[in-house]
Order: structure tokens, then sequence, then C-alpha cells
RNA sequence: GUGAGUGUAGCUCAGCCGGUUAGAGCGCCUGACUGUGGAUCAGGAGGUCGAGGGUUCGAAUCCCUUCACUCACCCCA
């Protein structure tokens, strides 16, 4: 009976981890959690499913309406799949909103579901690096955790000509628009959203569509001139003196005490699609002219946890996609050539030498090498081919001229070298051998 | 959800003005070189040419539909 087969290919938008793949990205998300935890982050992790009204409440229209996976459960709750996780942390904080020591400082690297139309940079799934700091009021803790943004772009082998940050701040948009715009809230959304598509659209088409929202030509020109300010500009601006800005200048000075400046830049035209951020917002953009697009983004939000607790408690904190972060790696030639995950081959001469092989072999991952040992017996040919597919660089190998003289061969495949010592010298041959290459 | 491009072996692709059993390179498997990989040589497996329908004596090749993938829009990591 012939049945039709089911289709290989993942799930729309999903990626297989073959091998291979899980090495590189068990390298990148290993390099991300050694920083964080060298900043003494603790890592956590939550649940994939959610309440639906956790994201209703703070996460933004367009996320839930149209992109979060969402279903009943058999009980009947609502229940989504978790498509940020920046609510989840702030529940798991105000559980325990009493009994944590603060600053709380913690990062995890959750998968992360949304339904969307898969192009480049963009799936379904994908895995978020996310760094939080809860407890701290100032901008003392946005520096730290953009600090650490850079730190893991530099690991990651990226330096200040291949990114920038782009820093902004919500309050001091926010104030500017009530201020010199004279709008109300409805009017600042539809205004952040069209500042939020700048970089795409010519500037007649974006001047048009803020003329849609009902903005005069002298309020346009005055928005557009504020959102292209830099430091010295924004230091002559009217809105120097606004706590927005005052945040935003006192940032820019620790960041330059710090040395970090070189990695920034101001930039009021950031706003960020969530809509809980209420401070320093950020976003990280790749310099190179093949992949210009933000990598990263982040900020502060001073009212989540209060979805959960009467006690406020402020955050601070950034995501960092997978599939962002390698397309950067890829386009500056960044990803590294991973040490072969096996160091020895233990080949197997014939049948009686069953027990051997495995007895050498345990000898060898004492050692504290990861070794492989032949199963069965099959030909020599088949035992070193398998070695050299599998980029394993020693192979060792104990036949019956070895045997009688309580030795044992040992073959460099790199270079074919081949040398035969006494049994008990076999690990140190093996160890100076491995350190040379 | 909208638009564009692409779908031929595991991978990269050729064939595509319709015409006999559908090809190459790489990879994979078997064997030779007889205690050992890479080189060479000799074999082999693997494709209902994305799927369905139509035109035709005849379709991988032309037409329609559909699906998948890629890219862009939307939004964002």
């Amino acid at each position: 009976m012939k049945t039709k087969k089911l289709s290989t290919q993942p799930y729309k938008g999903t990626r297989d981890f073959y091998p291979e793949d899980m090495r590189l990205r068990n390298w990148i998300f290993n390099t991300m959690r050694t920083t964080a935890q060298s900043f003494g982050y603790e890592e956590y992790d939550g649940p994939m499913l959610e309440l639906f009204e956790m994201y209703a409440a703070k996460s933004g229209e367009e996320l839930v309406n149209e992109q979060l996976y969402h279903f009943q459960d058999r009980g009947g709750r609502h229940v989504a799949i978790r498509p940020e996780m920046t609510p989840t942390v702030s529940r798991m904080v105000a559980a325990r909103i009493n009994t944590i020591p603060r600053p709380i400082r913690w990062f995890s690297i959750p998968n992360l579901w949304r339904y969307e139309r898969p192009q480049k940079g963009r799936l379904r799934e994908h895995w978020q690096f996310n760094v939080d700091v809860f407890g701290v009021d100032s901008v003392l803790a946005d520096l730290e955790i953009i600090e650490i943004a850079i730190q893991i772009m530099l690991d990651l082998g990226g330096d200040f000509t291949d990114f920038r940050i782009h820093i902004s701040n919500r309050k001091l948009l926010n104030d500017f628009m009530t201020r010199a715009l004279e709008l109300d809230e409805s009017g600042k959304q539809a205004v952040c959203k069209t500042i939020d598509k700048k970089d795409k659209l010519q500037n007649d088409e974006f001047r048009r569509m803020l003329s849609q929202t009902g903005l005069t030509r002298d309020k346009i020109d005055s928005l557009i001139d504020f959102t292209r300010l830099d430091r010295a500009g924004l230091a002559r601006h009217e809105m120097i003196a606004t706590s927005g800005a005052v945040e935003l200048e006192s940032l820019f000075g620790k960041l330059k005490e710090s040395e970090l400046d070189r990695f920034c830049t101001l930039d009021l035209s950031i706003v960020r699609g969530l809509d809980y951020y209420t401070g320093t917002v950020f976003e990280m953009y790749d310099l190179h002219p093949d992949n210009r697009r933000a990598l990263f983004g982040g900020g502060r939000y001073d009212n989540l946890v209060a979805l959960f607790s009467n006690q406020p408690l402020s955050g601070v904190g950034f995501g960092m996609g997978d599939v962002t972060i390698q397309d950067f790696m890829i386009t500056h030639q960044l990803i590294p050539v991973l040490p072969p995950p096996v160091e020895v081959f233990v080949a197997l001469f014939d049948e009686t030498c069953l027990g051997e092989v495995r007895d050498c072999a345990r000898r060898i991952r004492r050692a504290g090498f990861r070794v492989i040992a032949q199963i069965e017996p099959v030909k020599l040919t088949k035992q070193y081919k398998f070695a050299h597919q599998k980029n394993i660089p020693v192979v060792v190998l104990q036949g019956p001229d070895e045997r009688a003289g309580n030795t044992i061969s040992l073959k460099q495949m790199i270079s074919g070298e081949q040398k035969t010592v006494p049994e008990s010298e076999l690990n140190a041959a093996i160890r100076a051998w491995l350190r040379r290459m």
C-alpha cells in the first residue's frame, strides 16, 4: 500500500535547527548569556502561553488584533502564545514584588510567536534575547542597559563602524506634541505612527501624511525640525528644560563618560511601536548598506508592573531577535568557524576488540574529551572516512600489534601525521595535538 | 491582508521557440588501492520536472487555477 507522504517542510515562518544550525544558535545565545551574566543578570523563563488579556491591555492594537496566536483552551480560557516577553516578566516580578532584592537584573531567551507574512529578518517564530532592570528610576539604569547591548554587539564581533544606537525619549516627544503642536491623545498617536515610518517615505509624502493628521504647515515644519535635532540643536531648543530633554542630556553625558557615545546618536524620530514605553527609547541600526534596518529596540516602561500590582515599579530593557542578529552577522561576515563537536574517534579493529574500544573511549572521556567509539565492526576505511566527514581531529586505534606491546596508535586527521605511544601516554598525546590546533 | 518574482535529484543549476527511456557538477552509498580518511578509478541509489486541470497525436516546455518559497508593503525582532 502506498500512502501519500506528509511534507517535510517546517510550518510557515518557522525553522528547523539541524545540528550544525543548532551549534551556531547555541554559540550566539551563549555569547549573549555570558555577557548578561557578566553584568550580574540572572536567567529566568516563563510559560509560552499567557492569558489573552495580558496582551490586550498594553501591547498595542496591531500586535493584538493581527499578529497574536490565540485560542480557547479546553476549559474555555482565552489564551495566547507569547508574542513578546515583557508582559510575562512584569507579571513574574509583580508576583514577588515585595520579596526580591532590588534592583532586579534579569534576562531570558524565549521563543516568541507572531502571525505575520515571513520575509527577510521576520519570521513567525523567533528567539529573542531579553534583558531588563527593575527598580531603578534614574537614567543610570538606561545607561547600564545600553552598555549591555553594546557589549553584546562587541562580543559577537561587531564594532562601532557596524552599528549605531539611536536614542530618544517618549516623554520629550509627548511634551513637544502637547506644547508645540497642541495635539490631543489621538492626534499624538497618529503623528507617532507617521514619524515611525519616516525613513521609508519620501519627504513630501511624509509631509502629506502629517497634514492629514490635521497639522498646519508651520507645525509640520517645526515637527520635522524637531525630529532632526542633534544634541547641540536640542540644547538651544525651547524644550530643553522639560524632564524628557533633561533625561536625554543626562544619559548622553553618562554615555560620554563611559566612552560609549561613539556607538550612540540622538535621534528624536525614534518612537517604537509598543505603547507601554514612557521614557528613554532606543533602536539599534545596522550601518551596512545591505542591511539597513533596526536590529533591536527597547526602552523604559514605568507603568507595566502596575497591571499586576498596586506597587509601582519601573523597568527598562530591550529585546534582540535571533533572526535579525544572524542577518547582521552574515552581512558583516562575523559567523565564526566553530570547533568540532567531537575531538576523538576510537576506531574498532575487529570484533575481538569491542570491549577494549569502549574502555579506551571511557578513559579518554575521563580526561575531558568528547569521544565517539565505533559501535560495530566495519572496515577501517569506512571508520576513518566517517571520522573525516564528521571533522573529528584525532583517530585512535589499537590493533593486534599495538595490543601486543601495550601501545596505541593515533592519527591527526588534518596533517595525516601518525604515531604510536604507550597506553599510559595516550591522553597526554591527544592533549598535545589538540592544543596545537 | 496587498503586490512582484521563483518553483526540474539532498544542494547549485542546465534543458523550456512542445517530439524518442529527463541531464550535469557537488553531495550520498558500494567497491578497487587488502591495518587508515582526503586524491584517482569503476559502479549505484535518488526526480510522477511543486500540485490540479486544460490545449495537443504528444507538455518539464504553452494556457488557467492552486500551493509553497523569496522579496517588498503593513507591522515589528
